[in-house]
DNA sequence: ATGCATAGTACGGGCAACGATATAGCGGGA
DNA sequence: TCCCGCTATATCGTTGCCCGTACTATGCAT
């Protein structure tokens, strides 16, 4: 592949970590189910190997944890923590996005 | 370093490229002004490894192309094939962060 | 019993991001 | 004059994220 399939524009802009916490902001959930919701909601999907390996990061930094396993399910939720940096990541993100848009030229045809 | 010092919340989220991008929105810029222009408008800053990495890289995908050097400094601007990626992406982050806030709970205080 | 959907695990590669460092001209202060 | 710091770009090596792929295992329907 000379043009790298997942770089279809800029580089990637995925940011899965941020997928999977909008995701369990919608309730908790176990990992399969993240991958088919974020499927749905994003323009993007998380592959296994991306989704698990970004749970068990931000499980580490304290932004996830896992509730009793259920099945073969193993649930997460976000924290406090977790809720209050998404909370703070999207509203940066808004704000660039609104500063970057106020750059642009006019919008020609 | 096991603890990340950069990743000071979430995974990363500077996106250097959409960065330097949205520098160049504002008018042509050498490699150093857009470091210190990205410096004052964003949270973030990009060290020269990044950002000539970065620039090297837009370059090749044709978002960007150099201006004649002027004496020291290597120019750059957007193309309109940048400017398209530009504005597209931008507009996709935006619609994102309006429908991941909408799964935001009450937001309390 | 075979096959499919669910659910998670394991692994290996590739590239991006980053800090650190090198180079080099130029202007200002001691 | 000498040195230092700012401007400006380039390069190197490390780290770790991202991702595809393959594998295990279970339950249910056919």
């Amino acid at each position: 592949m000379p043009d790298d399939p997942r770089t279809s524009e800029l580089g990637r802009f995925a940011e899965p970590a941020l997928l999977v916490l909008v995701s369990l902001a919608g309730g908790p959930k176990h990992g399969y189910a993240i991958m088919t919701d974020v499927e749905s909601f994003g323009a993007t999907s998380i592959g296994p190997g991306t989704l698990y390996a970004v749970l068990a990061r931000l499980e580490r930094r304290g932004l996830i944890e896992p509730l009793g396993p259920q099945d073969r399910r193993r649930p997460y939720r976000l924290t406090m923590d977790g809720a209050a940096a998404l909370e703070v990541q999207l509203r940066e993100m808004g704000r660039f996005v609104r500063a970057a848009q106020a750059r642009q030229p006019g919008a020609a045809t």
